[in-house]
Parts: C-alpha cells; structure tokens; sequence
DNA sequence: GTTAGCACTCTCGCTCGACGAGTGCTAAAT
DNA sequence: ATTTAGCACTCGTCGAGCGAGAGTGCTAAC
C-alpha cells in the first residue's frame, strides 16, 4: 500500500465514480457497470486494467474474489482531499441555520445544543459539541447566596463565560449581608487572577475567605484540567440504522473515549476541519465510521470542537461544509459574547458571518 | 383476554417459570423442558393444560404453531406486582452507591448525573434523571455581571437551587457598579416572588430595570413550563445488544417523546415506583421495553424523575429496588440542600438515607 | 495501449428433506 | 373430576445441493 502514488486522470476518475456510487448505494461496484452507467469512452477490460492499479495501490479493494470494487479508507480520503472546500452550503440552508441562532437565547449552552441539533439534523448522522474551554481559566466574579441553614451556594464565573455553581456547608448560619461582603472582598483580590495566581494570594484572609477561596481553587482546577468539560450530543439515532456505525455509540456515551478520540484527531486550531475516516486503524470501534470535526472559539485562548459522527458512507461534501459553517458561526457567537475585555490581541475570526 | 381470572397455585407457579426463564435465556419454554428442569409433581400432559389456560387469559402466548410459551406483557406485570417490594439491594451495593454520592461535590448536576450513571450501571441498561423542577419556581438572587462593551451576563437563581444565565444586550456599555445597584434594588423588590407576583410589581421601574425584569420574567415562565429541563441520560449502549430495545434510543432523545412517555406513565407522586412494560400498547418503539420509573423530590412541590430503560427481559426485582433506593436518596439530598426556608410545611421524607 | 474472448471463482438464493420441539386431542387410569 | 399416556400433526430450523449471475484475471489479437 504505497500512499505517494500519482493517479492518472482516467484512474482519478474511475476512483470518484467507485466512491460516489458506494455513497449512494454501499454496493460494490464492476467494470462492467462501471462502463454501462457511467460513459467512460473505453471497454470494461481496460477498466479492469485500472481497477487493478488502484487495487494495488490501496485505493479500492473487493469483499472477495468476485465481488465489485469498494473504496477503501485510503480512496476515501483521497476523495475527500480533493473535494474538500469545494463545496458549500446552499444559501437557503445556511439561512435557516443562520434564522435559528438568531433565535435562540443569548446562551452558550442554548447555542451548543441548538449547534448539535441543526449538524444532526442536516448531517443524518450524530453530532458533537463540547464546550469552548479557556486555556487558563480565570477568576471573574463570585457570589454568595445564603440558602437554607449552614449552606450556601457559591456560584463562579470564569473568564470564559462559564458558570459554576456548588453548594458550600458552613460551620455556622450566617447572615446574607455577611456573605456578600466576603464575596467582594474576593472580587476585589482575585480579579481575573488564574488558579496559580490566587494560590499566591490566600494569605492574610480570615477562616471563611479562606474556606471560600479553596472551593474557588478547586473549581478552576477541575475547569483547567478536565479536557471535555460540557458536551451536547444529538442524533444518535441516525446510527443505529447501519450495522457497522452502531458501535460508534459507545464512543459517543464514554467520554473518556470520546477524549482520546478527539485529541486524538489531532485538530488543527480554530479554522480547518478535520475529516477522520475509519479511525485511521487506531479505533476499531469507528471502522466504518467517518468523523468530521473543527475546533471553534478565539484563536490560541479558547476552543471547543464541533464535529459530525456518521458512516463512511455519508455526504462528505455536505457535511464538511456545515461542519466549517457552524464552526465559523460558533465562533463568532463565541468572539461576539464572550471575548475577553482583558485580553491584549484580540483577533477577529474570518468567516460568513457578516 | 380477560383481566381479572384468578390464578390457581399451581398455574400462577407456572407463569413464574415461564417468566423466570423467559427473562434468564430470552427462549421460549415447552411443557416437557418444564417439568423436566423444575421439579412439578406432575406430567407434561397436565402442564399443557395449564399452559393452555394460561395463553387463554392472557399471560403467555407462543410466537407460532410449535413453539414453546413467553410472557406477554399481561404476564410480566402479573409477575412484577406479585414481586413489586419483596426485593432489596444487597446491603454491599447500597452501601457503594451511598459512598459515591458523598464523594461526589454539593452539586445537584453532579448528582444527577451520578444517579444515572449508577442506575445505567446497576440495571445494565439506559438510565434516565430528570432536573426537579418546582410547581411554580420563585425569584431568589439576581446578579448582573459586566462582560465585553454593551453585554451583561444575568445569573438569576431560582427558589429550587436552579441556576440559570443569560446573556443581555443593552444600548450602552455601564459599569458593574450601575449593575450591581440595578441588581440590588430588583433583589429587594423580587423576593421570593413567582412569575405572576414579579408581573403585578414592575410599575415605578426605570428602562434598564424593566428590561432586566422582562427578561426574568422570560427564564421564569420558561422554567415554569417546560416539563423537562434537564436530562441526564446514561448506558444507551446497552440498548443496542438488543433488536427490541434498539428503537427505544429515539425515545431517549426527542425530548417531546420523552415527556410524553413519563407523562403518560401517570407516575405517582415522590415514593412510589412505576413499572410500565411493553409500552402499555400506547408506545410502539417501546414494545420490547420496561421502564421503570420513580419520582424524588419534597412531596407537592418539587419532584423530578428517576428512571431505568431496559428489555423486557431485565431483572425485575434488582431494578425497582435500585431505582426505589435511588430516588430515595435523591430526595433525601434535595430535602437536605435544596429545601426552602420560605417553605411552610418542610416535610422529611421517609427512606433508608440515614 | 486497448479490446474481445474465455475459463474460473465465489456468493446468493432457491428448493428439498430430515429433524426435533411442541402442541392438542382422545381415551384410559386414578 | 382430574390426571396421564399415547399419538398424530404442525411448524420452524438446519444443512446440502444446485444453478444463476456477477465479476475477475489472463491471453491473444487489434
């Protein structure tokens, strides 16, 4: 399986017509109908010349001796790499997606969930989205609200947008008054300071600011370091029609899997997209499933993934496109609402969003 | 088929056989296996004419001419009621479940999730935790947080713990101090008010006062409304094993489908549990089916839903115990942190929690 | 480089029959 | 009246056998 080799124009074309009729039917495919359907100007034999090649280099292979040919994950990558880009998505589909977003409530977990329904929906396969995750997570605001007895909710916001809600138990009641004061008083010290930042600064607090800042630490720790913080799944149904993309659901239900998957993936930053054909050998649960996925957010500061499950057989075309166009329109939500006044460079993201 | 027969000693031991193997091999069972394997004092003869009976009310029936019998879903509930209560976790896994969820942070979400994971685990099915939600939600603590130039994070918490944010576009940048003061005043004004009371008060408000109420308003009737808030959903793949219970998956994801399943299962209030098998000749996804179902929460007036999602075939017994010890503790959590110290008739709910 | 011809291979779908499991009925036994 | 043995009958499953069809690779001619 030699991977540099050049096609020729005819084996290029020949190869696109193998893969585009897998798509739509998932049979294999023979010279002879290769020759009756599609008019190559030249006999099945010579076909089957180029059928051979291409079955020497690995781009096609056959179920056995006397099947037709079907691509392999190699013919559909090079497929793809020729393909990708080239496609867009109609205008009147984008101004739906467009319509609903505007729509929605001006909420990072709305926009995550309805960004999971629409690449499901357009897709017919599953879909992905995590959260936009910070780098270093800092310190916005704190505030504390006295609930029933010795127990009070803290609830944290974090530079991202992110809010963090956890219930804190006292040795004693105390007073709302008294609560808020220490929450300023923190306000004040930790203003946009990262974990390491406020570890530097507990001195000098009295037991309950203290007691405070350490649920605060541990909060920005686990935000810092759990890699997939929220995830919005939808159409897991659309799997479970083909035999061979079933098993991708435990993928999607295990997030530790899910994790290595997408890192995995090796994304590139916010921008490119991503396409994984058959879990590149290393996942046997995706063999026959293609992942499409993009990182979304600001550039170097915060991101977060969104990204399409489906069979190898899916729209390659279609569905990269809507992966890159709700990536950019994510982005821009992301940039939009939740960019950081702190931050020195803040760079704009090109994309279709005017 | 008639519903009230009464069943002979000796008939209704037959079913619980037939029910037992049916669940244990998934095979149906003839009258010769039947008083081969089990020891009946009698002969093959007279349990065909049992079986006989049987399939004449109801409880079994045989998939053709020559096959042995299964339940019917008439069976399977005659089995569970005779069983509802009898069956109780092993102490050992009441014990591991309770160490996970004081391990686990003061934090409803987490406890939700946790639950399900448990429940997916313990029952090896899909599992289902349902946010509680309040009869009529109250206004409890307003916090604007300034973000980037004209946008306003709005954390609002409700009476029942929730905590929901939202973004807010205003016409001029201000400064958090001005947000802080509008937030004030609105938190003296709101106090524990419901939808309809925050309504009736929003006269001598200036612009920006309005319109955050407006918007408070807006989460409000929202959470008042919608059935399902949050969902916690676990071990869908083990849905998959099983052509009967693959279609289910769609239930578990349309929420709309979803709500009306839990609806319709006229789930008693906090305490009881509800097995609804077979989908009760309303839900055909569901035929192949079980769930079962409880409420938790404080008694008329917070309550969510625990649920486990399984074949037909699943361990009765084990599982209305787990789902019944569960929201048992659940409740006890809710009651124990959630509860409202506005609440006249605080009630404790009786359970194992202690 | 291309094409026609051909032998070969392999899968798929079909039929056929044997087999076994299980039933319902009848008539005898308790 | 209930239980039982005996028996004929039904029906689904399994495997063998077979033919058709699709597709290939090779060779030799164009």
């Amino acid at each position: 399986m030699k991977m540099l080799d050049q096609l020729s124009e005819r084996q290029e074309r020949v190869l696109r017509i193998v893969v585009r009729h897998y798509i739509e039917t998932g049979q294999p495919i023979g010279s002879n109908s290769l020759v009756e359907d599609y008019d190559l100007g030249v006999s099945s034999a010579t076909i089957r010349n180029e059928l051979a090649a291409l079955g020497e280099m690995g781009y096609v292979a056959q179920l056995h001796t006397s099947a037709g040919r079907i691509p392999t994950e190699h013919g559909f990558r090079y497929f793809v790499q020729k393909l990708l880009g080239e496609f867009h998505l109609p205008l009147r589909e984008r101004q739906m997606i467009r319509h609903q977003f505007h729509q929605a409530r001006l909420d990072l977990n709305q926009w995550m969930q309805l960004a999971a329904a629409i690449l499901a929906q357009t897709s017919h396969g599953a879909s992905i989205v995590t959260a936009p995750q910070a780098r270093a997570n800092r310190f916005k605001h704190l505030q504390l609200i006295a609930t029933q007895g010795r127990l009070v909710l803290l609830i944290l916001v974090l530079s991202g947008g992110e809010v963090q809600q956890q219930m804190l138990s006292l040795a004693e009641p105390l007073p709302q008054q008294r609560l808020s004061a220490v929450a300023d008083r923190l306000n004040g010290l930790f203003e946009y300071a990262t974990h390491d930042e406020i570890r530097r600064r507990l001195d000098h607090l009295d037991t309950l600011e203290y007691e405070v800042s350490k649920l605060v630490l541990d909060i920005l720790h686990q935000s810092d370091s759990r890699f997939i913080s929220e995830v919005y799944r939808d159409g897991i149904v659309n799997l479970l029609e083909d035999e061979g993309t079933r098993q991708a659901v435990r993928v999607l239900e295990e997030r530790t899997l899910l994790a290595n998957v997408i890192s995995d993936a090796m994304v590139p930053d916010v921008g490119g997209v991503q396409v994984m054909i058959g879990g590149e050998g290393r996942w046997e649960e995706l063999k026959d499933c293609t992942i499409i996925l993009s990182r979304y957010g600001i550039p170097g500061d915060i991101s977060g993934t969104v990204a399409v499950f489906g069979s190898t057989r899916m729209a390659y075309g279609r569905n990269v496109a809507a992966v890159r166009y709700v990536a950019d329109l994510m982005s821009g939500l992301v940039y939009e609402y939740y960019a950081d006044p702190y931050q020195q460079e803040s760079q704009t993201i090109e994309g279709e969003n005017a």
